[in-house]
DNA sequence: TCATAAACGAGACGGTACGTCTCGTCTTGTG
DNA sequence: CACAAGACGAGACGTACCGTCTCGTTTATGA
């Protein structure tokens, strides 16, 4: 019973299993930013959640499920989307928000890295793959609010749209390495708008 | 004898090395196109091109300095800019000759591989990154053309038109995973060019 | 309550812990013979008895303890001593009560399997000497008797025929490989016997 | 030229292949004498030999076949057979040459690696069964020579006569853990050749 | 035409990381 | 309280690939 005092703040047993989880993947998560994926060891990740390497694979069988899993490629977590009630505010709310992820070098980093990571795994690459079209049809809403609005034609390609919408933040991200801001979010967002719009 | 005039001023008579050096570098490309960069080793290229792996790394310090001579990334070969005399069907034929060359499975793994060397490998991705910076820059014409010819606005902003035109198609490659087509090119071209008008 | 009572003596009322204690035995004696010492685990061993490997260590501590358990090594249960009123057949019925215990592959695998583990741990090897030491002196009765019957000499060694009388079956086993059969064993003990008889 | 001065004596890149061979098996031998079979790690070997791990298995595949090839199990050079002009004094010599190998604690430990490494793995099994079978078939030539001087009858059975005298030194190494003399040695010896002349 | 410098074939090596296996310990709940 | 269930630390195993090195041999060019 002491003990059990002495051990309060430092370890709760009950929940080790799961702390260990949340450690690994903290650690993956956080090495995946600052060194990406081909540069980041499995014994690496171990030593830095203070853990064995073993663990790791216990509950990961290769590197790139435990990427997937600390890339949160099959969280279910609902990505807000925007609604400002008019189709021009809600893209450039909704690039922005994409912005913010990969705008900073970690950001950079990390995206770049389940990117490398799904083309290098099969199984990850299926993961990414659901996980992209999920968000993106799942902002097609957008799309269909405007429809619905009178704001664009009611025959609208609402995932071309969004493609086209994202598409430049790739392409500065992955093909020519140039940073992402706001202001081309906003751009984008405006030029995607009156492309829809005139249709 | 003979053949060294032949070849004087392309390469030097006797000709092993180029033969060599041509060899390996069309063996690397088929492997990229084949099994992609990661699952690809400098001693299966070697093997493929009839060659041994010291060789290869004789003139190629790195993996990564070899694939990026195989993907061409240095080439300065003047890609053709569509001149077609209307912005709508210039737009078209620039995506439809960049679907055409990642719409084969071949063709994905190879334009996959290329993004992945270049975020492996830093001499890479500069490499890659000038690479596209200067293709995407010398379509600019397209849109400079369009401007002279009044059907877009004088501050159109040109680059962000092409990454824009091309954005969907890498979305697609490397994020969701769909295929690309013909028609897809169609659409993201009218879609762009509606935008770019009504500015 | 009842079976408690038909259990007195033998085992403690309740006799899990007992049963358990035989279940692993029986399961570890049965890999020995089945698989040999260093491809048995101990979490085979467990599966076998239908239980789970902690309960295994929390009674032997080490592997070796285990197999020192199973293979009898501690056990004090007399052998029986051929006692057949001359040297000659005495030491013929020894030898032959060896050779059934390693004739079979089975009896083989478990013979080296002990030899084995006595090599790899201490404590084992300890157990498994002072088996040995009180098994072979207390066959030296049959010389003994020899020697009150005035088959041999007072000043004969005792040890030394013992050892001389069984080696050849070890070396078998465990140099050579070859098998061993009664009439190897009628062959040594005679030539022992008349070694012993003429020195 | 004033390099390869340098170089004498520290390496000369002409004989490396062979000098790192004999440097891992020399390092095995050792490590085998000093810590037995199952204490060593093709690591550790590696390290003693001042060679990299991979370095090992690039040339045997597997722990025991280094330690088959470091225990000389199938060197073919002829051990030399005592041939002093009587039966007696063969035997006697023959059994004190092996006492010679197995009676310093560092030749007990090795001898019984090697059984124990011959237990374990099947392939080193063979070797070791087939260099004691060659062992000790060339050893029969005593036997002959005493059959031929009329020392022994013409049916006296060789190869058993040689299992019976060294097996007393084997049953005290690998059973009984009791040490080996030359007095020991000789006392078997004694009893053999008596019990093979009087048959 | 013949010497010589450059490139090549062959193959071992150091090194890093991978993913697997087993041992023996420890924690957490359950009967 | 002993046990089932199962994660964990530790450490060896054997594999794959990277990029380097040395040696001996072929090939091409220039004196």
């Amino acid at each position: 019973m002491s003990d059990a005092q002495v051990r309060v703040g430092e370890q709760r047993p009950g929940g080790r299993a799961a702390r260990v989880r949340s450690d690994v993947l903290q650690a993956a998560a956080e090495l995946l930013t600052d060194v990406g994926y081909d540069q980041l060891s499995v014994e690496d990740v171990a030593a830095r959640a203070g853990v064995h390497k073993t663990t790791v694979y216990r509950r990961w069988p290769t590197k790139s499920a435990l990427i997937a899993d600390a890339a949160n490629l099959s969280s279910e977590e609902a990505v807000p989307i925007p609604d400002t009630g008019a189709l021009a505010s809600d893209l450039q709310a909704f690039v922005r928000s994409i912005v913010a992820n990969i705008s900073s070098e970690g950001g950079r980093r990390r995206a770049k890295s389940v990117v490398v990571a799904a083309a290098c795994s099969h199984d990850l690459g299926k993961a990414m793959h659901s996980f992209w079209a999920s968000r993106l049809s799942s902002s097609a809403v957008m799309v269909d609010r405007a429809i619905e609005r009178g704001e664009l034609p009611a025959d609208s390609d609402a995932n071309l749209i969004i493609e086209t919408l994202i598409g430049p933040l790739w392409v500065r991200l992955l093909l020519t390495g140039e940073s992402v801001s706001d202001d081309l979010a906003d751009r984008v967002a405006k030029l995607v708008t009156a492309g829809a719009s005139s249709a």
